[in-house]
DNA sequence: GCGCGCGGTTAGTGACCGTTAACGTCCTTC
DNA sequence: GAAGGACGTTAACGGTCACTAACCGCGCGC
């Protein structure tokens, strides 16, 4: 079947692959109800395919939210270091660039967002400590950036902020509607985020 | 039996009662794993007695959320209006007021934190409704104060700033342990949210 | 044109879990 | 000192749910 590869070489954005739509889904529907608050005649629904259909391409639905946690880990602390390596050293720009990526994040994938704090605990050991290292390496990299601006700011405190921070980065999926519109929101927290980590510099009472 | 009221008269803090025992376990580990992800049994073991003993303190596993989410919502607004009254007018020393009631209680109530934007969805339709309405008048006291330092940002802005600094705040169970102790984050806290909602003023680039 | 494997289907199974039933045991109170 | 209620217990029931079994059509390579 194949199904993959536009067949006329305009091969545009890439037709998602089956197993990306139930990702995708998945992903909603444990954000929306919990893992254990869907089933996974539900989840099949959602892809137009029922129930046991999706044991053709996952061994379980714990596999399905193994892959979904590694993956946005993953994509984050490379995110990161990508954003690292383009700052040459100046750590103002870097965190603005990481500032910036993250809210990118936080706005194109909502669930996968929520479901990254809520639902660790649900992983097989070893995904969950795959997961917890990939975030530990991602937060490291905030945490010497603000260590750099703010060197007089002792670790666990910096370490705080920067976790204070990616909640108030991640709060976006609390507000469904209502939002001010993509540009004025990413503009806003931009700028939420940096008064906060501004507040670092001045430890007045 | 009674068990309540200490007997020589010194009533100290007061001996919880069963219930409040079992509020408190279920909390706690509706937090740590998800209502879902929590069985009677384990709540029951939990505080000595096992399994359907519950049954003679609360109508059923939802009742309990239930009424820890409604208490919680009560709370948070009860204090929030206290503060309002207590600040005279002066939206200033409000907002820190806000804010400092917002960090004890995060700290002082980490599972209940978690379970308050988590497992909303769990209740009935009435409890939800109800705890719905707390919640957005609790976050309304905050926005009209936050619109009263700042009259230039519009409403929209202004929630989301408000949820924002709600993340922020509610940050603190993610840090399990690594804290730098209590009185240092709360200083830290109180000085990020307020560098927070400093930015709002400066609408800059 | 024939196998064959990919991606579906429906039916069933075993485990788990919330809840109820039936029963027992103290403590309190008159 | 008997009655009654508060608070537990264990056993069982009913529903839900993840997962497996058995079966099937269809497009592709040879």
């Amino acid at each position: 079947m194949s199904t993959r590869a536009a067949p006329g070489g305009t091969s545009r954005v890439a037709a998602p692959t089956r197993r990306e739509q139930i990702l995708r889904e998945a992903a909603r529907l444990f954000a929306e109800r919990g893992f254990h608050g869907v089933g996974v005649d539900e989840i099949g629904a959602a892809v137009g395919i029922s129930g046991p259909g999706l044991y053709r391409h996952f061994a379980g639905k714990d596999a399905m939210l193994a892959e979904l946690l590694v993956g946005i880990s993953e994509r984050l602390l490379e995110g990161g270091r990508a954003r690292v390596e383009a700052s040459a050293g100046d750590p103002d720009t870097l965190l603005a660039a990481l500032v910036d990526g993250h809210i990118d994040f936080a706005l194109d994938d909502r669930p996968l967002i929520t479901l990254h704090d809520r639902e660790l605990d649900r992983l097989r050991d070893d995904d969950r400590h795959r997961v917890r290292q990939l975030q530990r390496q991602y937060v490291e990299l905030w945490v010497a950036t603000v260590r750099d601006l703010h060197p007089a700011t002792p670790e666990s405190e910096a370490r705080a902020a920067v976790h204070a921070v990616f909640g108030l980065l991640n709060s976006t999926p609390h507000l469904g509607s209502g939002l001010p519109g993509r540009g004025a929101t990413e503009a806003l927290l931009r700028r939420l985020a940096h008064g906060a980590f501004g507040a670092l510099g001045v430890p007045g009472a």
